[in-house]
Parts: C-alpha cells; structure tokens; sequence
DNA sequence: CCGGGTTCATACTGCTCAGTATGCGAACCG
DNA sequence: CGGTTCGCATACTGAGCAGTATGAACCCGG
C-alpha cells in the first residue's frame, strides 16, 4: 500500500519511502543548521548528510552543488525567517516606535541567550561570503532590503500618523536601526554574553524616541 | 659585507638576507591581508608565502602552527589598529561627545568606500571564529572590551565635566556605541555601499546627542 | 677561524573535501 | 504488466590543505 495515499488527506505528511519535497526540507534544514555553526565555507557536505542521514546522491539530486544549497538557505529558510521575525509583526501597529520596541523588549530571555551563542545566520553569512560569492551577497541584500525597507516604510506611515517627527529620514532610521541589531548580535556572540544585548536594546530605546516629534 | 652595517643608522631597516623581525612582520603583514580577504579558516597559508616570497620553513619558524599565526595578527594587528584610530585620539578631548563624533565625521570618503569592501577585520574573525575556537574569541573579546572600556571611560569623565547627562549609564552606552559601528560596516560590506556608513554616523549622531543633559 | 645555534628552503605526507560515475529499486504511465 | 523516469545509495577521484622531515646557508661567540 502506498503510505502517502494511505495518509487519506490533502497536506501529505510522509516519514517512510519516496518524499522528494521533504528530503528536500531536510536537507535544506541540517545545511542551514551546519552553516550556523561553521559558516558556509566550512559547511561540510558530509556533516549536513550525516545529520539527515541521506547521502550524497540525495543531495546532488536536489541541488545542483554546495553553493546552490547555500543560497536555497538563504532565500527560503534565512529570508522568510528575518520576514516572520521582524517584518510581518509590524504591519498591525499604529506606532512603528511602539512597535519595534516591542518587538525589541518581548524577546524571551532564553532566545536572547541563544543568539549570544549563535549570533545572527544572516550577518554571519553576509560577513563570510560577500567579499568572495557575489550570488551570495546579493540574495543576502536582498535580504536586508527587505528588512530597511519594510521598517522604513512603517516608519514613512508612522510619521504621517505623527508618530514620528516630520524631519526624520526614514531610510536613514531603519537602515541604522538594522545595522545596530546586528551589530549587538555580533558583539554579543563574541562575548558570549546577552546582556550585551540588553545594553544595545536600551540604546536602541534611546535613539527610537529621540525620532519622536518635539513635543 | 654586511647589509645591516652598511646602512650606518641606528634604526637599521634591510630587505636582504636574515633579518628575522623582518621576515616576521612581512608574514603577519601578509597573513592580515589574507584573512582580511578570506577570514581566518580559509585563509590559504600557501597564498599567505606565495605573497611575501618565503617559504614553509620561515613560517613554521616563526609561528608553531597557523593557529598561532592568527592568534598573533589579533592581538598585534588588529588589536592596535584598533586602539589607535578608536581609542587613543579620544585621550585629549574634554567632551566625549564631540570628540566620538569628531571621530566618525572625519573619516575620508575614500576610507569609507575601504569599509564598505572589507567591513571591520575585527568583526569578520569575531563572528566566523568565536563559535569555533575559544583562544580566538578571547583574544578578540579582550580587543572588544579594551574599545568599550576606553568610550565608556571617556564618557564617563565627560559626565563629571557635565557634558554628559548624569542619569547615562556609560558601559551601555559605550557597548552601544561599538555595536552600532561594527553593525554598520557590516551592512555596509554586505551592499558595498559606503552610503550605508553615512545613514549610520547620522543615527550614532543623534543618539550621542540625545546623551547630553537636558539644556 | 671554527663549531653550534639560528634562520630559512625544499620536498614530502596524510587528510579532508566537493563533486562524479554508476547502479538499483520504487513509482508512474501507457 | 512492461518500460521509463525519478529518487536515492555506494564507491570513487582529484585537488587543496596544514603540517613535518630534512638539510643548507648564515651569524655569532670563543
């Protein structure tokens, strides 16, 4: 009997036998796993395979080569996660200020203790491979407009609501405000240490409400 | 003859034959440059001799293996480039504010197109090399915490001399400061963009300016 | 001027790694 | 039910890598 058809519903969940599309996901989830912990570079194919326990013909039937595999990562598991993390969550809120750093100070502390370990995939990523695989650096960019963009644009929106004072640039604003995440992010990851973390978010507070109109 | 006599000065400098403080600062020199290029893991120690002329034996004389070699480029190059260009010129000024911004606003446009292709050497090891190797990430973090404890030491007598508000808290905000100049370069990096530096002196301005006391 | 430590060059080793060639069973299609 | 394509396993190759063994030229103290 064929398990997928025995399954007996419309959104498939198969374990056993023939799964192209989720020997693709798993795949996809040990790289980006092994490429937090080592970089791309010193990813190593055999560790993703070891850890999915596929081999090497499973690989090179999904992607075409290593670099092919990095850059799924970055487009479909880094990018829609920095979309869902930082992007998505804005788009209800009136006050952009308000917003963020709520997105900011509801961090639990336990997930602020992992990113001091881990730091952040797609600085890590972007500070690696943008000087040596221009594919790379621009499907990272890709990431990072995005994410300036969508929190430059609630701020614009923000602003019109008088939330935020009519002289700020708003692409200035955002693009600072990535830039010291991730900042904190690396910082933090060297020191093993989250408070770090808290500083950069109190500093970030401060430099939010200094975008305030003059009241 | 010897060619060390035969220069007559005290500060003797000569490009042939032994010379092996020489010889080892033309390999540190050259190991910087490779890591700057590649980081620390890829760093080819071929490429790093092809550069300078020598040979496995000079290298393996000088250094017990590669990992020594980085270790020494951390705490020698990198250390000191950054105490002297974000560290010691603050030592003369009175207010911290000013002489921080001094600082960033009086970078030339072509040392910041520079950043924005290489990003902070300092940074690039920390995230590719804190996860892996801990006597990295320690020598890294002492360079780390000698540039937030130099600001916030500043910060610090600025606040007694009043041009900072009492109410700072001046190792936060001093981490901050750092976090937000590594975040920049590496976003700058990531688009090779030096316009990216630009939007982010403008966002450290307004967050120096926001620490001042309330006029 | 002459041994002995210093400073480097040359040639080699073993390992790890991405990528390939090939084959085989399962699924699908007529 | 036969044939063809898909999905994946196995075994291998060649290149690049850090590190080593050895030796030779140099410099200095005696």
């Amino acid at each position: 009997m064929n398990p997928a058809k025995a399954s007996g519903c419309g959104k498939v969940v198969v374990v056993s036998k023939r799964n192209p599309d989720q020997t693709r996901a798993r795949i996809l989830q040990a790289a980006f796993e092994e490429m937090r912990r080592n970089g791309f570079r010193a990813a190593s194919v055999d560790q993703i395979l070891a850890d999915t326990g596929l081999t090497k013909g499973a690989l090179y039937h999904h992607f075409p080569n290593k670099a092919a595999l990095g850059h799924a990562v970055v487009d479909e598991l880094i990018g829609a996660s920095i979309c869902h993390a930082w992007i998505e969550p804005l788009q209800s809120t009136k006050d952009p200020i308000a917003g963020l750093l709520q997105l900011l100070e509801s961090i639990p502390p336990e997930k602020l203790a992992a990113v001091a370990q881990t730091g952040c995939p797609l600085n890590n990523l972007a500070l690696e491979m943008s000087p040596v695989d221009d594919d790379f650096r621009q499907r990272i960019e890709a990431v990072f407009r995005a994410w300036r963009e969508g929190v430059a644009e609630r701020l614009r929106a923000g602003q019109e609501a008088g939330y935020v004072a009519a002289d700020v640039d708003c692409e200035q604003a955002a693009t600072f405000f990535v830039a010291s995440i991730e900042g904190a992010m690396g910082l933090a990851k060297n020191a093993r240490d989250s408070s770090v973390l808290l500083a950069c978010v109190c500093g970030i507070r401060r430099y939010l409400e200094s975008l305030r109109p003059a009241a």
